[in-house]
Formats: structure tokens, C-alpha cells, sequence
DNA sequence: CTGAAAGCGCTTACAG
DNA sequence: CTGAAAGCGCTTACAG
């Protein structure tokens, strides 16, 4: 703070042109004073102001993130720091910086990811929802400002997006339990506002339907994602009656709900009632049993973000792109059948 | 983008300053003149430009966060997000944004800090950091920026911190085990590079000496924070022919790990090895047994680190403060004695 | 190879 | 109550 480009000027008894390309690594320069003028730098301590900058350059090199705030528990959620993680590493890289707002409601979120687009603070943004009716994904359509949104997106016309593979992986998870010969596979968590949950419930009906089994509208469970407590989803089926053989739950944190659940009701895991899980908790491994999830390879879902972002501020031709990243299945022991 | 002050001024027919006062909502113009362009703002779609008026004005209203990287798992644990959040909910509250950087190295950290510092945008800056000898500290102590850092720094002079009260919380589980009638407690996952680490072992230290048991440091296995399984370090003692009656690791995920080793080698938890962790992950609760630990309010964390560094960087009067935020023993089925 | 000038889009004493 | 002017700290054609 304090020492500016025309304090450097004069002690180097150059113009503040000169500086500045001193500073950009103009190739222009002579050596003797970019030599002089970098020493003088050091010696008075100067650095460029970046805002000062940015509004000559028209360009800030910051892209905006907004993610669900604080009355959302997927904030919460381990996969929310994996994916920041992934943005971060390539934004770095690519000299990008990264500014962070939370929202708590979806008109909130409207409002922030508007503010990053229009107050020219930020070049991009990347929206961590993956919400029906989003209202931050119309708001930015309208006004052409560049974004992706990590999940796909109801209406992904003119949108860029990043997501798994939610439906074949799905798919791949309930054929696990099929082919052991489950027949009674329950689907917990599934909310019809956000499109993971409702691609995932698609898979895993197709893979019944692949496989000669009705689909049992009784055996789905609604929740709301990853804010709902699986104890007292599996418990709703319990109170109607219905005992499955097998439990797809939506998240892992939900799986764990829905294992004790079970217990409370007598019941053993995998031996009466086989349990999966989704997004491979980091305590999924240590668990007794240990629970069947899905890896979704969160860092690299940010990685992709970042990347389709970078692309569309900088590209020429403006086009919308998606990327899929494929999830993995892991299975552990409480989806083998013991018997 | 695009529509600036002058041409809304133009529109209005008045100056460019009248409009800037519009906006400042200064008193000092006639109602209706203010109605009339805050009319032709709207009707031309204008918003301000954020850094041509933090330029102007020498204030960006963004803090800096720097947080461990990508090869450091810390960023992973559930604890980041929510001091996060924690943050976010006074910063946005306050007209702040966040700008957030993650490093990989000690080096890089203070690089960042630096960058965030001299640059001219972020006014003050917040580490996600408690390392010992943390270089970023010393950075920002010379460079006389504001800043705050999350956990008790080594030398807390002149820097304002943010902590949970780690001795007494730790001295309190330790009582906790020491009360039912253990006596050889371990403790798992020391490391001298962490402050918070550091104080847990005090706590426990102290606990012990105040009732009658000796410190024993074969007990004590050193590990590195939450970066390392805590399948090892239990198997550590284990090699050595130790069998603790119970067990304290410094983490959630490590305690987990410890549990594992147990009954690898057939023992039982609680009934062999009564076991405790810290920090409260999510799953703690779900474990079979659900896991002791200590709730440390991470998202109080958040907010009272905010807090410091508002007041670091808008007060008149300099000062150092510290907020200690206080745990919560939480306990559960795997430290209680079953007979 | 270097400089003078204009400009990025705001704010804010100063003047009236 | 409003305006003209200078300034925030840079960059960048244009000119030489």
C-alpha cells in the first residue's frame, strides 16, 4: 500500500509507461532499464495495485462461485470441498482467483450470482446447484454472462454443465443387487427438485425394468436430498408394512440413517436387508459393515467446471459444452449377500 | 456491461457526479432528480462498476481466505466447510466478499497471503492455519495487513487468533475415561507441527497428573493430524505389545481407523478398548458404537474470526484479540464402560 | 526503445 | 441542490 508506478518513475527517471511494461515483461524494454527499474521496484518494496489494473485491463481474472448456503446441508456436504478443491487447483494454474458467495434461498443465490455478473468483479461463475426452476441459471442466460453449473440442469439448452454419469451408474449399482437376486430393492431420498436424484431414480428403474422387474411405485421413499434424515425415510416404509430386501439410499449420509433404522427394528444389514449408498462418504469404508457407495470423483466434477468456464470467457466462438464424469462403483460388505 | 455513469448521466441530463450521488444515496439531492435516474438506471439496465469504485474509493470490501491445499487432507474434513459458512454468514451480512485461495505448501501459503496482502484487493485476510512456525503468519506480521488465524498460532504475539479451548476440552475427555476407571489411555495422532494437537496432549497430560496416573509416552503415538490413518498408528502400539484400555485419537477419521485395528486384531470397542476422537464428524453418531467426540462449533469459528477481522480492519485503535470458542464433549456408546 | 496523453468508471473535495 | 475538475493506479495505442 502507498508506493505506486509513478513513485517507481521518478526514483528510476523513467516514465510510468515504461514501468508498466517493465512490470508486463514487454520485450521492448531494454535490458539496462528493465534491470535499473526492477531493482528499483524490489528496493522500495512496490506491487502492482490489481484493482487498478483490472479496471485499465478490463479484466479481473476472478471468477465468481455460488453454492447453497448455510439452511442447506449439502453445504455441509464432504463433496462441496472436494469440488472446490478441483476448481481451485486449475484456477490457480490459469491465474485465476476465486471469489465465494453463499446462499441460503434460491432467490438469494439469483441475486448473488447477478451481483458477480453485473458488478464486473468477476469474468465467470460457477454455480453449485443443480436445482429445477433455477432461478440463478435464467438470470444469467439473460443477461449472456458465462457459467457453469455443476449438475445438470432441467432445461440444459444453452448451458454449460458439468455432471456424473447419474443415471448409468445407477443402473450399474441396482444390477449389483439384482444379480445376487434381490427382488425387493428399495430407493430412498429421491426429491424432485434436484435432477441428480430424479436421474438416479431413472436408472435405477430402468435397470429393474431391464431385468424383469416391476417397478413399485411403494418402494420409493421421497426426501429432500441430502437434508432428510434416512432413519426416518426407511422408517416410513416400515410403518406401511413394506420390508425390502435391499436399500438404495440417495447419499451415503442418508445410508447410515436408514442401517440404524434396520437395527432398531431387529433387523441385520446385509443379512436381512442389503444397503448402498451414493457419493462415497469419507467414514463409508470405516463403517460396520462397510458401506457400498458410489465414488463421484467430486475434485475432477471441479476441475471439468473450471475448465468449460475458461473455455467459454476466452473462447472466440462462443459454443455450450458438458462434461460427464463417470462415477465408480465400490462395493463393500453391506451389499453382499452372505448366504 | 457496457452502460456506465456517463451515459446514464447523459440521459438524465445531469452530471456524472449527481448520478454517483444517487447512488451513494446522499441527501444532499432533490427527490426528484433521484427519482428521475434512479428511473433511467433501471430503464438502461445500469449497475455500478465494482472496481472502478473500489478504485475511487481505496476499498474493495473483500477479505482474502487461505486455506491448506489440495495435498494437505485438512481441506478435506468436514470442518472446513462449515468455518466457511461460518464466515460467510457474517461477511455477507457485513457487504463482504470472500476471495478464497488454497495452497499446497507452506511456501505457497505465504505466497498467497502475500499476493492477497500487497496487491490492493483484499482488506484483510483470514488462515485457515495453525501450524507452527506458519511463514504466512510472519509474512502478514511484516507486512502490518490484517489478519486472523484460525487456531492458537505458536507465537501469539501481535496476531489475532481464534481457537476452541483444546487443553480444557481434552482434559475433560480424559477426566471422562479416567472417572469410569481406565487407566492406560493412548493417545493417538499427536503432531508437533500442529498447536491444536499440541494442546489436546497438555490436556490430556494434565488430566492425568491431577489423578494420580503417570504420563506414559510409550502411550503416545505421533502421527500427522488427520493426514494420517489412524489404522497405523494404533497397530504402532500394538507392535510394541501395548494394549491400551483405551484410546483417544485426535480426529474423528482417525479414531475410526483406530477402531478398525481393534478388532482386526479381535478385540472389542467399547468392551476391550474404550475409544474417543475429536471434532465430531458427521457419521460419528451412526458408527456402531457411535463414537465419542467433541463438538468443536466450527461455524462459530467461522464467525468470530470474521468478527476479529472486521474489527482489525475498520477500528481506529490497533489491537490483538483472541475469541476462544468452547467444545462440547459429546458422549457416546464407544468410551462407556459396559461393565 | 521510450514518453505524453488519453482512458478504464467511478468518487469527492471544492465551488457556487 | 448540482457541476467541473482532479484523482484512484494502472494500460495502451500513437508518435517519435
Amino acid at each position: 500500500m502507498g508506493v505506486t508506478i509513478n513513485d517507481i518513475a521518478k526514483a528510476a527517471k523513467v516514465s510510468p509507461s515504461t514501468i508498466s511494461r517493465v512490470i508486463a515483461n514487454n520485450p521492448r524494454i531494454s535490458a539496462a532499464t528493465r534491470e535499473r527499474v526492477l531493482k528499483i521496484m524490489k528496493e522500495m518494496n512496490y506491487h502492482p495495485n490489481y484493482i487498478a489494473r483490472s479496471l485499465a485491463k478490463k479484466s479481473t481474472k476472478i471468477i465468481g462461485l455460488v453454492v447453497p448456503g448455510s439452511t442447506e446441508n449439502s453445504f455441509r456436504h464432504p463433496f462441496f470441498p472436494e469440488i472446490l478443491r478441483g476448481i481451485g487447483s486449475v484456477a490457480y494454474k490459469n491465474g485465476y482467483n476465486i471469489l465465494i458467495s453463499s446462499a441460503n434461498t434460491a432467490a438469494e443465490e439469483k441475486q448473488m450470482a447477478k451481483e458477480f455478473a453485473v458488478g464486473g468483479i468477476t469474468e465467470g461463475i460457477i454455480l453449485m446447484t443443480s436445482m429445477i426452476k433455477d432461478p440463478a441459471v435464467s438470470e444469467l442466460k439473460k443477461l449472456k454472462f458465462p457459467f457453469v453449473v455443476v449438475g445438470r440442469p432441467q432445461d440444459d439448452n444453452e448451458v454449460n454443465w458439468v455432471d456424473n454419469n447419474n443415471f448409468s451408474i445407477s443402473y450399474e449399482l441396482t444390477k449389483h443387487f439384482i444379480a445376487q437376486g434381490y427382488k425387493k430393492i428399495a430407493f430412498l431420498g429421491v426429491s424432485y427438485e434436484y435432477t441428480v436424484t430424479i436421474d438416479r431414480l431413472e436408472g435405477y428403474k430402468k435397470a429393474l425394468e431391464d431385468n424383469g422387474l416391476a417397478f413399485d411405485a411403494d418402494l420409493t421413499v421421497e426426501g429432500k436430498f441430502i437434508d432428510d434424515k434416512g432413519y426416518d425415510l426407511m422408517n416410513k416404509l416400515f410403518e406401511k408394512g413394506i420390508i425390502p430386501d435391499a436399500a438404495i439410499a440417495i447419499d451415503d449420509l442418508i445410508a447410515f440413517g436408514v442401517i440404524a433404522a434396520i437395527r432398531e427394528k431387529g433387523l441385520r444389514v446385509p443379512d436381512d436387508i442389503a444397503v448402498a449408498g451414493f457419493n462415497n462418504a469419507p467414514l463409508s469404508e470405516y463403517m460396520t459393515p462397510a458401506l457400498t457407495s458410489v465414488e463421484v470423483n467430486a475434485f475432477t466434477l471441479g476441475i471439468k467446471a473450471f475448465e468449460l468456464l475458461l473455455a467459454d470467457i476466452e473462447s472466440e466462438h462462443k459454443s455450450f459444452n458438458r462434461a460427464i464424469v463417470p462415477g465408480e462403483l465400490i462395493i463393500r460388505k453391506s451389499s453382499i449377500k452372505t448366504f
